[in-house]
DNA sequence: TTTTAGCACTCTCGCTCTTTGAGTGCTAAT
DNA sequence: ATTAGCACTCAAAGAGCGAGAGTGCTAAAA
C-alpha cells in the first residue's frame, strides 16, 4: 500500500497523533491551526482532516468531537512518520546505573528490567522467558543435607543452574549422595528427557545399586526440572501506571487486560510468535488477544549467542508513547543483551 | 473490653455483616426481619441496630440508607461471631490437585499457591518471602561449568539451596574449581556475614593459594547471596479480581492498593513484624499501611523446621468472606509447610 | 483551483430541578 | 418490650436547559 498522502496530510496526522499520545483528548481544527507548521486557515484543516477521516486514518468520537487516530493511522504513524526519540543523557546515565547495579541470575535481570522499563515510560513493562526445549543435562551435582535429604544440582545446555531439594525414604549417607551424582551424571547427560528410555533407567539402577533410591523417581525430578512448565515464564510489573490513564478509569478494560496478562499463555503465544530481531509494535486490534483489543504491547526479543533467551517489553493505551517506549525497550534491550552474556554461559555444542 | 451484646443483637450484627459481605451493600432492616432465625419486628430491629450503632458496630453511610458494618464490627465479627467455613471435599481435592502437581523450588511453590488462593477465593494473593537475618551457610559446594566459569552452590541454614553462577578472569580447571569449594567449605560455613573479619579472610586467602581468584569477590558474592535484596521478596497474583468489588471501582483506591503492592516494603514489614503462628486477620486502618486503609489483609506465615520461610495471604475489600478466606489459608499455609519441607521420595507409591 | 471567512448545526458536558423509593426515627398503641 | 404507622430524609436516576467546542457547508477571496 503506497502512501498516497500529501505532505500537508501527514504533518496535521503526525500533529494531530502526537498531541492526542499527549493528553488523550480529541484534536479540533482550530487548535491544529495554531501550529506553525502547518500553515493553513481552521477550516482548510478542516477539510484535510475530513480526508484522512474518509481515508481511515482518523475517527470522529462523535459528529462535533476533534478527531482521534484511527488504529490504521497509528500504524501509518509507527511505520512512516514517528520521528526516532533519542534518551537524553540523563535517562541513560540513570538507566545504566539500575542496570548495572545488580547482575544476578537472568530471572532477576529481567525482573528489575521490567520495573526500571516501567518506571521510565510510566507503562507497564513485562518480560518473557520462552518455553525451555531441547533443553538437556550437562552435569549433575549432589549436596549432602542430611541424612534424609540431598540436593540435586544441574547445570543446563542453556548454562543456568537449577537445584532440587530432594527427601529420601532412607537414610543416605555423604558417599551415598556422592554416588547418586556420579551415577547421574554417567547416564543422564545431554540426554532429552524424552528420550530416556528402558536401557538407560536400567543402566541408572545398576548404577544406583546399594543405595536405596529408586531410578525412577529420580528421573521424573529431573524431567520435571528441565521442562518445569512453571507458568512463571511472564512477568509484568508496574501495573498500576495503567491507572492513571483515563482510558483505562472504565474498570472493565482494565479488567479485560489484566485477565490477558493471569493469563500468560495467550500473550506467551503473542510474544514468542515475533519473528525477527526487530522492536514488535502491536497497536490495538491487531493483537490476536481479544482483551488486548484496547491497548498496544510494544517488545523486543533479547537473544545471547543468536538463540532467543527471552523477551522484554511494555504494555500501554492504545495512544502510547511509540517513540519514546521503542527507543527505551531498544536500548534497555540491548543492554540486556550484553549483560546477559556476560553472565550467561553460551550453550555448548554437545554434538 | 467484655462483649455487651445481647444475643440478639450479635445476631443481628452476623446478619448484617454475612449479608454486606456478600452484596457489598448497606442492609435494612426490613431485609433482616425476613430472617427467621431474628423472630421480631423490622421497627425492634430497627432499635437495635441504632444501638448497635450507638456502640459503634455499624456505620450509616447516610442518614436514610441501611447499615454498613464498622471496622469494629467487622473485628468483633471476625474475633466472636464468624463461623469456621470449612471446606467441601470437592474444594480441597481441587486443591490438592493443584498443589500437589508441582513440588518446586519454595519461589515456585509460593507462587503457585498465591494463584490457587486466588482463584479459590476470588480475591488477590500474595506471597512473601521474610528478609533472610541470621541465615547463615551451611555448606558450600562448586561445580565447574568452562574454564572461565564455574557456579558456586550454597546450602543455607534455612534448607535453601542458593545458586550462582562466576565468571572468572582466570581460567580455572576443575581442581581449582573443588579447591575453592573446600577452602569455602573451612573457612565460611556457619558464619554470619556481617561477621566476616580479617582474619577469617587471611585463611580464606591462604586456602585459595595457587588458584587465580581473589577472596574479597568470592567473599562479596557469598555475602550478597545471602542477603539477597533482590526486591522480589513480595509477589502477588490476580488483582483482576480486585476489580470486581464495586469498592475498587473508583480507581483512585485501586491505584493506592497496587501502590502499596508496589512499594513492597511497607507490606513486607507488616507481614514480617507479625508474630505468632496463628491466622493474621488486618482489617481497614488496622493496617498502619495508610495504602491499605481500604482493604483487609489475612495471611499466615509458614514455618518449616519451626523457621518462617515465608508468609502467604490475601488482600481483599474490607467486606472480604472473612471466613472463607481464613480457611483457605490455613489449609494452603499448612499444606505448603508439608511440601516445601522436601519432595518425599519414596519408592512404594508414586502416582 | 485552492484557501478562507462565516454561519448554522450538532452533540457532549455540566448544571439544576424533580421524582422516586428505600430506609429511617419517633410516637402511640398493643 | 414490641410493633404498626407515619412523617421525614436523602441518594440515585431522570428530564430539561444552556454553554461551548467543533464540525460541515457555502460563498467569497486569492
Amino acid at each position: 500500500m503506497l502512501s498516497e498522502l500529501s505532505e500537508r496530510k501527514k504533518l496535521i496526522l503526525k500533529a494531530i497523533i502526537d498531541s492526542h499520545i499527549h493528553n488523550g483528548e480529541p484534536v479540533g481544527s482550530k487548535y491544529l491551526s495554531e501550529n506553525k507548521q502547518i500553515a493553513c486557515s481552521s477550516a482548510t484543516i478542516r477539510n484535510e482532516m475530513a480526508e484522512l477521516e474518509e481515508a481511515g486514518y482518523l475517527e470522529q468520537p462523535h459528529s462535533s468531537a476533534g478527531r482521534v487516530p484511527s488504529e490504521k493511522g497509528y500504524r501509518f504513524y509507527v511505520d512512516e512518520l514517528m520521528q526516532q526519540y533519542s534518551m537524553t543523557s540523563g535517562e541513560i546515565s540513570e538507566l545504566n546505573k539500575i542496570l548495572s547495579s545488580k547482575h544476578n541470575e537472568a530471572d532477576v535481570i529481567l525482573e528489575s528490567a521490567a520495573k526500571v522499563m516501567s518506571v521510565m515510560t510510566n507503562y507497564t513493562g513485562l518480560t518473557v522467558r520462552p518455553k525451555p526445549s531441547g533443553v538437556v543435562v550437562t552435569r549433575f551435582d549432589t549436596m549432602y543435607v542430611d541424612e534424609l535429604c540431598f540436593a540435586l544440582i544441574v547445570l543446563t545446555s542453556t548454562g543456568e543452574i537449577k537445584t532440587k531439594k530432594i527427601r529420601s525414604g532412607y537414610v543416605l549417607d555423604i558417599n551415598d549422595v556422592k554416588r547418586i551424582g556420579e551415577a547421574l551424571n554417567m547416564t543422564l547427560t545431554n540426554i532429552d528427557p524424552d528420550n530416556i528410555n528402558v536401557p538407560i533407567m536400567l543402566e541408572l539402577e545398576k548404577r544406583l545399586e546399594g543405595v536405596e533410591l529408586l531410578a525412577s523417581p529420580l528421573v521424573k525430578i529431573v524431567y520435571d526440572l528441565l521442562r518445569q512448565a512453571d507458568g512463571s515464564e511472564l512477568k509484568y510489573e508496574g501495573v498500576n501506571r495503567l491507572l492513571e490513564y483515563p482510558e483505562f478509569s472504565d474498570t472493565e478494560k482494565l479488567k479485560h487486560l489484566l485477565e490477558a496478562f493471569d493469563n500468560k499463555s495467550g500473550l506467551l503465544d503473542v510474544v514468542s510468535s515475533a519473528v525477527g530481531d526487530d522492536t514488535n509494535i502491536i497497536i490495538g486490534s491487531e493483537n490476536p488477544l481479544n482483551e488486548m483489543n484496547d491497548s498496544s504491547l510494544i517488545f523486543k526479543t533479547i537473544r545471547v549467542g543468536g538463540k532467543p533467551v527471552g523477551a522484554i517489553g511494555i504494555v500501554g493505551p492504545r495512544r502510547m508513547d511509540y517513540a519514546r517506549v521503542c527507543a527505551v525497550v531498544k536500548y534497555i534491550a540491548e543492554k540486556l543483551e550484553v549483560s546477559m552474556d556476560g553472565n550467561m554461559l553460551s550453550p555448548p555444542d554437545e554434538n
